[in-house]
DNA sequence: CTGTTAGCGCGTTCAG
DNA sequence: CTGAACGCGCTAACAG
């Protein structure tokens, strides 16, 4: 049976009012006291009950604020189901939580929702931070003032939060190279295509690619770079033009929406392997009919989840989360999916 | 804000009671009320509040047994890590969890567990059964009873329970053997090793392995196959009498204990890729200093902590889980965990 | 058959 | 400075 404020009163002789007083330090109380008080509870292992408070917050309307940086990107859509399935257990907690969606990589508006979700009147904020410098100062002076924000998927130069929650970026950069390493064999010549450096992530696993493949121990050749924009049309010129450029390009490994590398992956007789990041239903598609030969995963939903979970936990139980919270890069093949 | 019992109960012009027997349909009440007020219960959508139960439920004091089927297994610990985890969750809810140490593979003592877990009053039951008539007859019985009862990592011919949780061993076994494909390219001759056939699941793994490699149009030849049996000394004896006896091995597909495969991959003349399955410190080892060339994991830690959790939100929430739940197996590289 | 009431553990408020 | 009391939503026991 777990220890309750009422035990601790009992034991202390005194009230379950002053013991709530002596652990909370608020308000007057007898230092002395306080001081037994704390120490019968820490050798009764006194923990609050988390299901009590949350019924007490039920008439306090929390409010958790979801701010994203892009829209219409099946990445995001499986990180929001993540935070919606989090946002419904809550609901009983007394806990609201509101999604604010965001124009592409537009920093200005990004922080304007800052600004509404805190009239709104949100107690915590999750952010996919765009690296620029409006958001970059608006997400610092919330932070120092104490407010509660967790980055979710990506994160800044400085870690001006909470908690940060995404991937190993450049690891997965990494990872995906190495894993293509393995597929195309030694010689194969490397198309990369990665999306928009704006987000710090994207630069770190452009790093992490760039990284393995120059490495001269590295049997195969970085034919070139791309960085794409999120915008369908444009990406799909991108890449076929390179394709074109260079007839030489052999393999490929590619982050961003699968539509626009579609036609480039028609043309089976020059691209012979193909590694891709997330998955998203055309991506699996992709991959079950052979297009490419693998995916690699960063568990977008869990992610979403997380974040509300760990806003949660600290609105309600003051658990302070760690300063990161890294996700694994999983790798798919066809047999993994069908 | 959500609608509570005590809306209902204004709503019919009723008192709270009423309307908490009308939903329970326990005790006696007049239909016609009841209708009514299942009627406007639903019309406010109505959803009970799942922490107020859980505050009522910690004086009723619940207890859900694990009951294992297995000992000194690196894999079977992670599970029991997210079990543990997940019962520290539940334990402001009034839910107690108890684990059953069971000695390995000893059908007759798995039946015996059970027993004491009932005499111990468990409300439920999260077991990794052990594919034996007594156990099949005995875990029926309870299912048939009404107990809920969950299948963890593991499952019999017949789905006996609530809920089944676990991988998809026919599939992990493909990809396991897909990979190696990958990793040793055509020609290869591969050694098996696969754990006790008394797991359904490890049995369904083997057969993923074996269709995969004996397709026609698989370029890779098996060997052998072993089936292990979880004693590291005989299991390093079966594996270094194999490779002697077939020195045209030269990659392995292994399910298993890493101390008892250690010996083989010191010889790094014979074989030449591996694939283990299970990601233990000691297999994160050899992955790091190159001995294997992937690991093949299935969550074992998220399997243990939902298991217990099914089961919580069944017990407060009559929640009904899924029949099965199916975890993803991921693949992992050197470059994935250094 | 139905209404009332006492808690579950905690937070807050109001007297003393 | 401290104790007592109420309410969060739900359940169960009891009174009518």
């Amino acid at each position: 049976m777990a220890t309750t404020l009422k035990d601790i009163a009992a034991a202390c002789g005194v009230s379950i009012g002053t013991v709530e007083r002596a652990l909370k330090g608020k308000g007057r109380i007898n230092p002395e006291v306080a001081e037994k008080v704390r120490k019968v509870a820490k050798e009764m292992h006194y923990r609050p009950n988390i299901v009590a408070k949350g019924l007490v917050n039920r008439s306090r309307k929390y409010k958790i604020a979801v701010v994203l940086h892009i829209q219409g990107n099946d990445f995001y859509d499986t990180v929001m189901a993540g935070v919606r399935s989090a946002a419904n257990e809550i609901l009983d907690y007394g806990i609201e939580t509101q999604i604010y969606p965001c124009p592409d990589f537009d920093a200005e508006a990004q922080v304007a929702l800052i600004d509404q979700a805190l009239a709104d009147g949100a107690s915590a904020l999750a952010i996919v931070p765009i690296d620029a410098p409006a958001v970059i100062a608006r997400v610092a002076r919330l932070h120092e003032s104490g407010f509660p924000v967790v980055f979710l998927t990506a994160f800044l130069p400085e870690p001006t939060c909470l908690c940060s929650i995404h991937c190993d970026y450049y690891r997965s950069g990494r990872i995906g190279a190495s894993l293509l390493q393995y597929l195309a064999g030694p010689g194969s010549r490397v198309l990369a295509c990665m999306p928009s450096y704006r987000m710090l992530g994207n630069h770190l696993r452009k790093d992490g690619v760039l990284d393995f493949i120059r490495n001269p121990a590295c049997p195969m050749e970085l034919v070139n770079l791309v960085e794409l924009t999120n915008n369908t049309e444009k990406d799909a010129e991108l890449i076929s033009q390179q394709v074109r450029l260079h007839p030489e390009i052999d393999s490929l490994i590619y982050c961003g929406n699968a539509k626009s590398a579609q036609l480039v992956l028609q043309d089976r007789t020059q691209i012979k392997h193909a590694v891709f990041y997330d998955l998203s239903p055309e991506i699996r598609d992709l991959l079950l009919n052979g297009s490419i030969d693998a995916a690699i995963t960063q568990s977008p939903e869990e992610q979403g989840h997380r974040a509300i979970m760990v806003l949660f936990q600290y609105i309600t139980g003051h658990t302070v989360p760690p300063e990161v919270v890294l996700f694994d890069s999983h790798i798919k093949l066809k047999e993994s999916i069908d």
